[in-house]
DNA sequence: TGCTTTTTTATACGTTCGTTTAATTATCCA
DNA sequence: TGGATAATTAAACGAACGTATAAAAAAGCA
């Protein structure tokens, strides 16, 4: 199977900034955390971030990339063992739909503080001002193409419509459930929904199991008279 | 059936102020948003702010609860009215989730561009500061609980934490397919996926009916091997 | 009408923002 | 080792932020 992979090692001072950035931006937002915030938890001075990335935009997209190109490369990866195990045959929806959802989930729960802090940046991706939005789909662009093939074989016969309905309800179902695991031990008794969800950090595979479960099951619902 | 009631009159001025809020948030998010932006797009003074709502939180609270207290009011109005129906049976899933999901879509669809401006807020909330979380919850505490019950009599025996990640899921759904929705006349060819999604705007039971068969048969798939 | 209350105005306060510069220190390699 | 390159530093820029104040205008009412 597919891991993955380190990014490549950066300078310390990078990787520095960029673990500040995620885990503010994690929590007030883009436009919530000033460069002062992120230099100073880095330990750096402010002047470094002109330096090393251009801009604040220049860092915020230099952090989206470190964890979106390893799973967005895991993904397709999976993706493609999927394919040639079903070379001949239509594709399972089941399959397609953890090839795609896993790696997410294996980068916030299997990789420490970090990986959770990345799930809360990640539920806040659609939120954020259209600039970012525009990186974000061109660099998710190939894959999403590749998916968008995938689930038109594991679900033949749907009008574009339809199957937009509800691959865009997948994503909610993804996205929403990661953002509330990853504030699982931050949310005191904020949301009494949550809370009880899990003692403990639930594994991996238990996390993807029921993703792929209920989006798999939304994916086939029939709509009682449908447009 | 019960309506969405109109929020009783406020100031001109208030009422001015809460539309320019509404439409800047849904675009920038709270902290993306300045007052004086917000007091020129409302063509008021920027010192009515503090006159009026006492500070930018007041005017974000008041801007939310201006929106959420019709959703919230009729979402308990129609799940009273599924309770009365089967006050003798177990309640139907469907029905249930119609009940939670109807207004919300109906106050995006039917109120104009407003309705289409607060839909992307209520998309966004969930990536705001925790400030303005504990406020949402706050207020819709009480129909949380109703719905609550609701849940556990249209699918019984489920363990807590099952439950739980099915609502959450289904949270999941709704918010983000009502934020691509509220988002397909603005984003030009930035998205492939939901652009092609529809033609002109869709009819509420269209989307309500998505919705609810998404979300149904999610909640009611088996998680295989699940804790 | 005249007086009180409500609403609006212009203006300013202190802070913080992203960005930039020029000087300084550290690193690397021939 | 010494000179070029890379990295870091302190300091400051103008702009924009949320908030506050006191005076002016409008509205309500006896």
């Amino acid at each position: 199977m597919p891991k993955l992979e380190d990014a490549p090692q950066v300078h310390e001072t990078q990787k520095r900034l960029l673990d500040a950035a995620e885990a503010l931006i994690a929590v007030h937002g883009i436009a919530g955390t000033s460069l002062r915030e992120v230099t100073e938890l880095a330990g750096v001075n402010l002047a470094l971030v002109k330096y090393h990335f251009g801009s604040k935009n220049g860092l915020v997209e230099a952090m989206l990339n470190r964890r979106l190109d390893p799973i967005n490369k895991m993904r397709m990866a999976l993706l493609d063992e999927v394919r040639r195990k079903h070379a001949n045959g239509s594709m399972p929806l089941e399959e397609v739909l953890e090839a795609l959802i896993r790696p997410a989930v294996e980068m916030g729960l299997e990789n420490g503080k970090e990986g959770a802090l990345f799930l809360r940046v990640f539920g806040r991706l659609f939120s954020e001002p259209a600039t970012f939005m525009i990186h974000i789909h061109k660099q998710m662009g190939k894959m999403v193409k590749l998916f968008d093939a995938a689930f038109e074989q594991a679900l033949p016969g749907l009008s574009e419509s339809d199957m937009a309905w509800r691959k865009i309800a997948t994503l909610g179902v993804v996205q929403h459930s990661l953002l509330m695991l990853s504030m699982l031990d931050q949310l005191p008794k904020l949301i009494q929904l949550p809370i009880k969800m899990l003692k403990g950090t639930p594994s991996t595979d238990q996390v993807v199991a029921r993703l792929v479960a209920f989006s798999a099951a939304g994916m086939r619902a029939k709509v009682p008279s449908a447009q």
